[in-house]
Order: C-alpha cells, then sequence, then structure tokens
DNA sequence: TTGTAAGCGTTATCAC
DNA sequence: GTGATAACGCTTACAA
C-alpha cells in the first residue's frame, strides 16, 4: 500500500501538502493539487483511515451497538441508521450487546477504543447511572430506543407506555373486559413500560389489574407459548390478549390454536411493533407500529447535526406509536 | 482516557514494559505486573485500539460486507459470523454494500483501511476478476454464498444450482408438467445458478423449457407480485411455480389469491431460503432451506483458521441446500 | 501557498 | 527482565 510519503515524493511536494488535498480544506494552487492528484493515481494510493484517526482523533465513522445482528427488530434499525449516515458519507461500525450487561459494556469499549466519532446504543442491560457516567467521557453517545431522563437531549425513543395503553384501549373499545397480558421481561425498559400502558387502560375503564392474567416472558416465540400456556392453566377466563411484541403474540396465537381456540372468535389477540411478519400471521395480526426503522434515521440525523454541524431541520426526540388494526382482534362475542 | 505513557509513570516501569504486560506474551516479573495492573486499574486505563493497529498493523477485527443489514436472510448471516468470531474474542466491523459495484468496492476499501486482520464479503455486484485482483492485496479476502473458481479456498458457498433443482424436481415428482418460474436477478450468481437448476430438472423430466412461463424479478415481494401477474397474462397454463426466493414466492401467492386462486389446490408453490417467515404464510411455504447461518459460522471458522491459526476440524466449503416440504406443494389436480 | 516538524498511542527492536 | 527509541501513516500548528 502506498503511503502518504511516496505520493509527496512522487509528486514532488511534501507531505503536509499531499495531507491538505485529501482533506481539500486548507489552500493548495491548482498546479500543486493536480500534480498531488495525478500522483496519487499513479500509486492507487488509498489514506490510512487508522493512519488518519490516531493522528487527528476523529474517525469518520459512528459506532452502532445493537442487541443482535438478526431478527427484524435491530435489521430496520440499523438499516434506518446506516442509509441516513451512508448518504451523508459517514460509515458505520457495527457490534452487538446481547442484551448482557458485561457484553453491552465490552462493545462500547470497543466502540470507543475504535475512535468512533459518537456511539449509537440500542443497551438494554446496563444502567442508567452507567449511560451518565458514559456520556460525560470524550466520546458523545446516542441512545436509541430508549428514554434516559438526564440524557434526555441524547435519547430518541418510543413512548412505551402509549403503546400498551392503545393496544389494550383497542381491546376494552371491542368491548372485552377480561384481558390477558404476556409482557417481556421486566427488567427491560420498554416491556415495563408497555406494562404500565396496560394497567393504565385498565385503571381507566375500571378494571382491577389481575395478576392471574399476567405473565412475563421472555420477548421470543416461545415464550408466548409458555405465557399462554400458563395463562390458560389459570381458573381464569379471559376473551382478549396483549402482548409485550409480535414474536410472542405469534407464538401465543398458535399454541392456542393448538388448543383448539379459534381466533379471533375465541380470542382477540394484539401484538407490539409490527415486525415484517405481522401480516403473514394467521389471521393477520393487530399491532402497535414501532417505527424503527424512522427512529434509527432520526439517531443518524441527531449525531449529523450534533457531531458533524450539519443542518437537520426535523429532529423529533419521542416517537408515538400508533394502533394497526387488522384481523386478529374482533368485537367480544357473547 | 489514560495513555499507556500515563500507567507507565504511575508504575514507574517503561513504557515498553506496560506494553509488554498488556500483550502477556513478552516475560515481565511478578512484581513489575502487579504495579502495572495496579496502576492500569487506578487510571481506569483501556487500550487505544487505533494506535495498538496502527503500530503493529494488526486489527484483532473482521470485517464484514453485507448487501444489507435488514432481512432475514442478512440477519442470519451476519449473527452467524458474528456469534462465531466473538467467542474467539474478535470483534467485527460491519458495512453495506448495496448489490451496487461502485458501494461494494467503497465497502471493501473501508474495511482495508481499517486494517482488518481479514475480511468477510457477500458481494453480487463486483466481478470475479475484480475479487481475484483484491485477493492479491495484503489483506485476506473470504467469500461467503458465492464461489469463485480461482479462489475456492476462500469460499464458502451454496450449491444453488442443486437448490433449484431440487425446487423444481419436487414438483415434477408431484406430477406437475407445467412449471413457471420467477427467478432473482440474472446478473446475480445465486439467482442464475438457482434458474439453471431448474432447467436442468425440466430437461431431466423431458421438458423443453418455455420461455414464456419464466420471469425474472427482483427478490423482493413486489416483485413476486409482478412476476405472477406477467405469467398469469400469459396465455399459458401453469399449475406449479419455482420461486427465487421465498419473498418473491409470497408476493405471488398472495397475488393469486387475490385473482381467486385457490392454494395449493390450484398452484403449488416452492420458496427458496426457508427464512423465518416461511412458515407463517399461508399455506405454509414448502421451501429449499438454505443454511446461511451455519455458513456465516463456518466462513468465520475459515478465518479463525487461516489467520489466527486455530485448529479448527470442520470447514465445510460448499454447502447443499434440502427441501423442506411444508402445505404450499401438492400433487396435481386433474 | 508550501514546507518543517512535533505529535497521536501503541508496538517492536535493540541494547543493557 | 527492563528501558530507550525508532517506527506506524497521518494531521496540524508554526514557519517560511
Amino acid at each position: 500500500m502506498a503511503t502518504i510519503y511516496q505520493v509527496s515524493e512522487l509528486a514532488k511536494v511534501s507531505l503536509a501538502t499531499v495531507s491538505r488535498v485529501m482533506n481539500g480544506n486548507a489552500k493548495v494552487s491548482d498546479k500543486t493539487r493536480e500534480k498531488v492528484l495525478l500522483a496519487m493515481k499513479e500509486l492507487g494510493y488509498r489514506p490510512n483511515s487508522i493512519a488518519q484517526s490516531l493522528a487527528s482523533s476523529r474517525g469518520n465513522s459512528i459506532g452502532l451497538l445493537v442487541s443482535e445482528l438478526h431478527g427484524a427488530f435491530f435489521g430496520e434499525m440499523m438499516a434506518g441508521v446506516e442509509s441516513e449516515l451512508r448518504s451523508a458519507g459517514k460509515h458505520i461500525i457495527v457490534t452487538t450487546g446481547h442484551s448482557i450487561e458485561e457484553k453491552e459494556k465490552e462493545g462500547i469499549e470497543f466502540l470507543i477504543s475504535r475512535n468512533c466519532d459518537a456511539i449509537i446504543l440500542h443497551v438494554e442491560a446496563v444502567s442508567d447511572e452507567y449511560l451518565e457516567e458514559l456520556s460525560k467521557g470524550k466520546t458523545p453517545i446516542f441512545i436509541i430506543s430508549r428514554y434516559v431522563e438526564n440524557l434526555a437531549e441524547q435519547c430518541i425513543s418510543l413512548d412505551n407506555e402509549l403503546g400498551g395503553y392503545l393496544a389494550t384501549k383497542s381491546l376494552l373499545d371491542l368491548g372485552h373486559t377480561d384481558i390477558a397480558c404476556i409482557a417481556g421481561p421486566q427488567y427491560k425498559f420498554d416491556a415495563k413500560a408497555r406494562f404500565d400502558g396496560y394497567k393504565r387502560a385498565l385503571a381507566e375503564y375500571n378494571i382491577t389489574f389481575n395478576e392471574e392474567l399476567f405473565y412475563s416472558a421472555d420477548f421470543k416465540e416461545t415464550g408466548g407459548s409458555e405465557g399462554i400456556a400458563h395463562l390458560m392453566a389459570q381458573q381464569q377466563k379471559f376473551t382478549g390478549l396483549v402482548c409485550g411484541n409480535d414474536e410472542m403474540a405469534s407464538g401465543a396465537m398458535n399454541f392456542a390454536r393448538e388448543r383448539g381456540l379459534s381466533l379471533p372468535e375465541d380470542l382477540s389477540v394484539v401484538g407490539f411493533d409490527d415486525v415484517i411478519f405481522a401480516r403473514y400471521i394467521h389471521p393477520k395480526l393487530t399491532t402497535i407500529l414501532n417505527p424503527v426503522n424512522e427512529m434509527g434515521r432520526m439517531a443518524a440525523k441527531l449525531v449529523l447535526k450534533q457531531i458533524y454541524q450539519t443542518k437537520e431541520q426535523t429532529i423529533q426526540q419521542v416517537f408515538k406509536p400508533s394502533l394497526i388494526v387488522r384481523e386478529s382482534t374482533q368485537l367480544i362475542n357473547r
């Protein structure tokens, strides 16, 4: 690989001049610029971004930490972040945290140690305090799909509580009064907020929360099956079911059908996220739209604005979820 | 951020010694090691991997280029690569190529310029020649889900032709003789190979390929709808349909049903890939299993073996697809 | 406008 | 074992 030094030799100018034409900012005469460009071409020169980064302590890249690399949810999130940043000429460095505190921290350290100009985090296991501490460091952090009170300026989040409320209310409005809930892991902020929304809607309709109609699972399809198995084992009838996400809704529906229920006649189910396969599920899933892709884009715009001083007009920090009515819910059968 | 220099000061040793205890290889007395470790802890020292990389011209990270960050296919692939590498203590740097030659090259250059120890590529637009040329450079390359003859040692691929053959044969074996095909973009290697397999199966059953029963689309759901719209507009009946991937199969099935066909009675459809939602499609999709996750893991093992000299036993370079029979295909109706 | 030279935070090659 | 010190490839004052 050719270095800047060889280019400078060939072009008969100094290192500094080569650096200048690369970075385009400082003034260089057209004549010398031509010489340098020519030399670069001849040598097939490519700047070593590691060296650039070390010398300038900038990276021209943004770190992105997500919990997983697979799954519709993260895929859309990453794609949103990447496309916005890429069109601004920035690269992203992706790594994972697997919702495990230790791994999340390790991932963050990796990104920081790579001199990222900023890092965008989707973290679920580390505490708010840790993030606040982290934000005092020299690498700016941005948080996606989570709201940290003291870091509000850096957060792009969804009003999950509202989502849980809307999901539950949609069932209440259809006449259901016995509504079960399979929530996500309660140590996860979004899972908890969704569940809070469920309780608020119930309260608003003067229905007292019934512990026997609640189950907390793991956001996976199998968790949904377990959840409904548990609920059906209780001696409590229910005609509506609110799930913490679409995967669990799918698992629950499959299990319910296997147990002889017909859907949505015997049980109305509503999911959360509106991941891509929600409309493939049979019956098509009524769910809450979680605009992850948009949120990803917005997080990218936020870093563009705050870090690279681009003029982004529309920064929206808190997104509102909305109800998507499909075929898995219906008026209560009496 | 503390540097190695501050650690050396605090521990009252030289830079070199600190570096030695970090890298663990050279001999350091237990006493000094303790001192250094203590100093590191006190300062909360983290090595700057950019500087390490520049000095050692190694990166302890592997570049990964995929076409997209979203979608079940790439999600599984990335997850496979990452999990294998992560458990070997290596980080990955992910970037995208969007199946566009220019962007693929730019992505590759980005990864090379980041001093990756090796790069794993899923590229569709660049030519075999370009890859061969690239492989002569100092960064080792590995290719996933594509077979390049002169780079066979570095490739992890799927026998797509066999997949196309199996898909088509499954229909032939069910008695179908008029079998249409909605293939992927023919400039993509895998799409073409799958189509080749389709033709081979037909030939084996003495059925001549009919151009009117063929459509080439874009691997997306909408492409599937367009495809079947086109096919149904021809005056050629067909009772079987082979699709280049599951997305297109889904699009085609939806469209067919909207046009009043009942599935699988009027039309047997087989997909390709067995992405996660294949079993959500109604009727559940018969398809070809494409073990992308496994292939991702294998690519990772290959770099582990070739680059880091770990002892990986089982390197399998060419994967065989297999047929997954579900409910979207059935014996021909007469 | 162009050149000189001092870093950036490590690793690695020598001596001691 | 340990310590100087020269790279690594580039950026960036400061001079000229």
